[in-house]
RNA sequence: GGCGGCGUGGCCGAGUGGUUAGGCAGGGGCCUGCAAAGCCCCGUACUCCGGUUCGAAUCCGGACGCCGCCUCCA
C-alpha cells in the first residue's frame, strides 16, 4: 500500500487507485520559452523518483507531462528575437529534453503539446459559455469562479477570503478579480486559432485540464506539480472540470521549491540559475542525490556548497559499486522489485527502504538506511566475507537504481598505454620497487587517472 | 489582512514522548611500503519562555525570527 500526502486534505493518506495496479498521473510540464532552471530540475526529479518507485513496487504507471508551447512569454520572446513562436518553442523544448536526459529522467509515457489540443480547448470553452460558467469581455473569455461552490479547495480557503486578499487589477471588466482567462483574443500579428467566439489562443489553465482529462480520463489518480502551481493553476484546472461535471484528480500532491540564499527562486525575483548551466559543471547525479536527501515537500537550497556535498557523498556510493564491481542500474531503464530474489540482509534492506518510501516517499530516511548498508557491506568485506557483502552491495545498487540513481562502477575506457603503466606498476610493487611504483602512479595521475590499490592490484578510474 | 510551513550539532538534512538518523567537513586510531579507498571511535544538537508528563527537541500555550501562497511562476 502506498501512502502519499494529499494537498486537499492536508494529510498523508492511502493512494486509492481508480483501477487496481494501474496509476495514472499528470505532471504539469514546462512552458518552453527559456532555458530550464533549477526549480524545473527539482520537481521533475521528485516526480521521476516517485514514478520509478511506484513502478518498482509493481504499479503500471501512466505518466503524462505536457509541453506548453503557446503562451504570452513565447510570443514576447519571438517578437523580441524577430523569430517565430514555433521556433522559440522548438528550441527550448530541445533544451528541456537535453536537461532531462542529463538528469537521467525517464521520458513521460505521453507528452501532449498544447498546440495539438486547441480544438478540444475550443470545444470546452464553447461548452462553458453555453453552460453559463464563462463569459466574454473585450479581451477574451473568462471563467466565472463563483459558479464553483467549493472554489478554494486547493487554496485551503473559501472564495470570500481569497477575494479579500486579491489585488485589484486596474481597469478590469472581470466580475471577480479571481476570474481567469480561458481564451485570449488575438491582437494583430499574434498567433491565432479559429473559434466561434473569436480567434485567439487558449489560457494556460485550460490547456492542462483538457490534456489531463483527454489522456487520462475522468477521475484519474494523481495530479502533481510544484507547490506554486497549487493556486491558482491547479485550483483553476479543477474549477473548469468540476463546473462541467467531471470528476477530476483523485489525489493532489505538490513538491517543494528551490531556495537561493534563503529566498524562493522565482520568475519575479529573477534569481534563477539555469539547469542547463549547472549541469554543464557538475555530475547531474549529484542533483538527484541532493533531491533524494531531503523530503520532496521541503524547500531545498541548491548552491555550489550543497551540490558539492552531494557530489562527495556520491563518490562514496560509486566507490562501493567499484569495490564489488556491481552492474549499474537505474539510468534509462526501470528497475522492478519483482525481478530480484530478495534474501537475508538484502531482503531486510529492501523491506526497510520500502517501508520508508511507501509512506509519503520518505527518501531521506531511505537514503540514510542505504548509506548504513554501504558501511555494513564495506565492513563485512574488510573482514573477508566478500560474497556475503557483495549481495548487500548489489541490493544497494538495485535500490538506488529504483530511484533513478545509477551508481557507477569503474567502466572508464582504459587506453593501451595506460594499461601498460598499470601492469608495470603492479610488477614494480610485486618486487617491492617502491620508487618505480610511485613514479608510475605519478605518470598515471598526470594522464588524468585516479589511482587506487586493491587486492587485485592497481585500479584506475577517471575522477 | 487571510491561509500554510519552518526554526535541529561547523554545514546540509531526517526524526520519534525515554534508546545512534544519515551525509559532508573536522579530530583520533586501524589497515597500507606510501597514497587512495575502506573500517573503528569522537562532537553529544534541537530559537526562547511557560505548561502537561516520572521524562519533551518531539504534546499544549505564548514570544521572537524566517519562508511560502493569496499575482506570472516548478
Amino acid at each position: 500500500m502506498i501512502r502519499l500526502f494529499d494537498s486537499v486534505h492536508g494529510d498523508v493518506r492511502e493512494l486509492r487507485l481508480r483501477e487496481s495496479g494501474r496509476l495514472s498521473m499528470y505532471v504539469c510540464g514546462p512552458t518552453v520559452y527559456d532555458l530550464p532552471h533549477l526549480g524545473h530540475g527539482r520537481y521533475t526529479l521528485v516526480w521521476d523518483i516517485a514514478r520509478r518507485w511506484f513502478s518498482f513496487q509493481g504499479l503500471e504507471v501512466r505518466y503524462v507531462s505536457n509541453i506548453t508551447d503557446i503562451d504570452d512569454n513565447i510570443i514576447n520572446r519571438a517578437l523580441r528575437e524577430n523569430s517565430t513562436e514555433e521556433s522559440v518553442a522548438a528550441q527550448f523544448e530541445q533544451q528541456w529534453w537535453d536537461a532531462m536526459d542529463l538528469l537521467g529522467e525517464m521520458r513521460p509515457t505521453d507528452v501532449p503539446h498544447a498546440t495539438s489540443y486547441v480544438d478540444e480547448m475550443v470545444e470546452l470553452i464553447a461548452a462553458m459559455l453555453d453552460k453559463g460558467v464563462a463569459y466574454r469581455i473585450s479581451d477574451g473569455i473568462y471563467f466565472d469562479v463563483s459558479t464553483v461552490s467549493d472554489y478554494g479547495l486547493l487554496a485551503g480557503q473559501p472564495l470570500s477570503s481569497l477575494r479579500a486578499g486579491a489585488r485589484i487589477e486596474a481597469n478590469d471588466e472581470k466580475r471577480s478579480p479571481l476570474d481567469f482567462a480561458l481564451w485570449k483574443f488575438a491582437k494583430p500579428g499574434e498567433p491565432r486559432w479559429q473559434a466561434p467566439f473569436g480567434d485567439g489562443r487558449p489560457g494556460w489553465h485550460t490547456e492542462c485540464v483538457v490534456m489531463s482529462l483527454g489522456l487520462l480520463g475522468d477521475g484519474f489518480d494523481l495530479h502533481v506539480g510544484g507547490f506554486d502551481l497549487k493556486f491558482p493553476h491547479h485550483e483553476n484546472e479543477r474549477a473548469q472540470a468540476v463546473a462541467m461535471g467531471h470528476d477530476f484528480a483523485r489525489h493532489w500532491s505538490h513538491s517543494g521549491w528551490v531556495m537561493v540564499g534563503g529566498e524562493k527562486m522565482s520568475k519575479s525575483l529573477g534569481n534563477f540559475t539555469s539547469l542547463t548551466d549547472m549541469l554543464s559543471r557538475v555530475d547531474a547525479r549529484a542533483y538527484r542525490l541532493l533531491v533524494l536527501r531531503s523530503h520532496y515537500r521541503s524547500p531545498i537550497e541548491v548552491t555550489p556548497d550543497t551540490i558539492g556535498d552531494a557530489q562527495r557523498a556520491l563518490e562514496r556510493l560509486d566507490a562501493l559499486a567499484r569495490r564489488f564491481d556491481v552492474p549499474s542500474l537505474g539510468g534509462a531503464t526501470f528497475v522492478r522489485a519483482s525481478e530480484y530474489d530478495w534474501e537475508g540482509e538484502a531482503k531486510d534492506l529492501y523491506e526497510g527502504v520500502a517501508a520508508y518510501l511507501d509512506e509519503d516517499l520518505n527518501t531521506p530516511l531511505a537514503v540514510a538506511q542505504l548509506f548504513d548498508a554501504v558501511s555494513a557491506a564495506n565492513a563485512t568485506a574488510d573482514r573477508g566475507e566478500i560474497e556475503h557483502s557483495r549481495a548487500l552491495a548489489q541490493a544497494v545498487t538495485i535500490l538506488f537504481g529504483a530511484l533513478g540513481l545509477a551508481l557507477r562502477a569503474s567502466n572508464d575506457h582504459v587506453d593501451g598505454e595506460s594499461e601498460e603503466l598499470v601492469l608495470a606498476r603492479d610488477q614494480a610493487r610485486a618486487t617491492k620497487n617502491w620508487a618505480e611504483a610511485d613514479r608510475l602512479r605519478d605518470e598515471l595521475e598526470q594522464r588524468g587517472w585516479v589511482v587506487e590499490d586493491s587486492v587485485t592490484g592497481t585500479l584506475i578510474r577517471r575522477p
